[in-house]
DNA sequence: TGTTGTGAAAACTTTCACAGCC
DNA sequence: GGCTGTGAAAGTTTTCACAACA
């Protein structure tokens, strides 16, 4: 299987896991890892990861496993981390301001080529060595840097007309912090990080798991059984 | 179908969303909406939103719509939003105060009741009317509020013993922002949230949906000059 | 007429089991 | 003996199409 046949989304970003995990197994001088110890670093099933690694054809060796850098360089070619990518952030208060300091993105190839802020006391103030820019630069800052990543950082509000500006300066990509549903141009892809959604989906999950689980022993006999 | 079957995840995640858009039609007084219309303010299909919503037996009129609070209302009680939710912060960095100074959470139910960070240079300072506090307190913090949610900012080295912290204090759900995948024993829903990996997954598909309009392959401005 | 609720079909994803190779 | 790569099975999710109904 070569990559031709499209990757599943679902396999990528569990990839991207991976590859996170291979980095680090590389660093501290690992130098093979078998599918099932890598799979549980990445906590998912032996089996799936070997699917998952099937799309990237061969690349493993049997009765061993997998050589680690030349596995994390495979997965970083397929991902298209071999060249770096520029990414402009729009809305600089405390989430942007965290995402635009956040050393993380750096090493993983995402690079912050401007920040944006409507508000003009926000303007002119550094965020590493970065200045916040007002949002009438964002066209030039796009067309020079041809930036093809916009981060929204923004209130929901304004996250609408945030995204309409960049993807009319040619963002093809879209990472949105604001609790809206961004609607865009086909061929842009949108990407939606939805803090609340997370907690409710997680406190719904755990009032399905058990319902009256108080952390002092109450005994209270589950009626499905634990777990 | 009562809700007892079990609501698929994938679901629970989608009606929060629509919790979030019904909330916002309530607001501004709208009565009742359709399926079409919903769907479309969701990002979804609006079959799949009628299936979703089949979850929670039949709440809409044929032939009219949704009535708008009435459906809020359903969801919301679902998701287990008639009570708030109690959570505590770990890790106040960047992304740590960005979330506790988030006022998105609090009337979606959630609120935090704690902030800690180990270092004593944080420690004692305020965000909102809440102190950060040591880590030495957090299990009496846990005991005395009975906190069941814990999320997790700090740096990648420490979220493990962290998560050991939290869950042996009773704490059954962990949201986690720091990039490794934790273990956690059976019972304790973890979910987690990667930036980086968000990234690359929005790059890989841009890149797979076609080079069309990338005029410059590989020539991105290093932050230097122009940023 | 217009819209919901839902079975049946299609697509996708995960899991299993084992052949093939080291 | 051990581990990868993969076809086939099982399970899940999405989409379609339409009957049921206000």
């Amino acid at each position: 299987m070569q990559s031709r046949p499209r990757i599943p989304e679902a396999t990528v970003a569990r990839l991207a896991v991976y590859l996170r995990v291979l980095t680090g197994l590389a660093d501290s001088g690992r130098g093979t890892v078998s599918s099932g110890e890598l799979a549980s670093a990445a906590g998912v099933n032996p089996a799936g990861l070997r699917k998952d690694l099937s799309h990237l054809g061969p690349c493993g060796t049997r009765g061993v496993g997998y050589e680690v850098s030349t596995l994390r360089d495979r997965i970083a070619g397929v991902l298209g981390m071999e060249t770096a990518h520029a990414c402009v952030l729009v809305g600089i208060g405390n989430l942007g301001s965290a995402l635009a300091g956040y050393g993380g993105f750096g090493n993983r190839g995402f690079e912050f080529v401007g920040l944006f802020d409507a508000s003009p006391a926000r303007v002119g103030q550094r965020i590493g060595d970065l200045p916040i820019r007002p949002m009438e630069e964002l066209d030039a800052v796009l067309t020079a840097t041809r930036a093809t990543i916009g981060v929204i950082a923004t209130p929901a509000e304004v996250a609408q007309r945030v995204c309409d500006r960049l993807t009319s300066a040619g963002v093809r990509s879209i990472l949105n912090f604001a609790p809206v549903t961004l609607s865009a141009p086909a061929g842009v892809g949108v990407r939606q990080v939805d803090l609340s959604v997370e907690l409710q989906v997680l406190a719904f999950l755990d009032k399905q798991r058990g319902p009256a689980a108080s952390p002092l022993g109450t005994a209270l006999a589950p009626a499905g059984g634990m777990a």
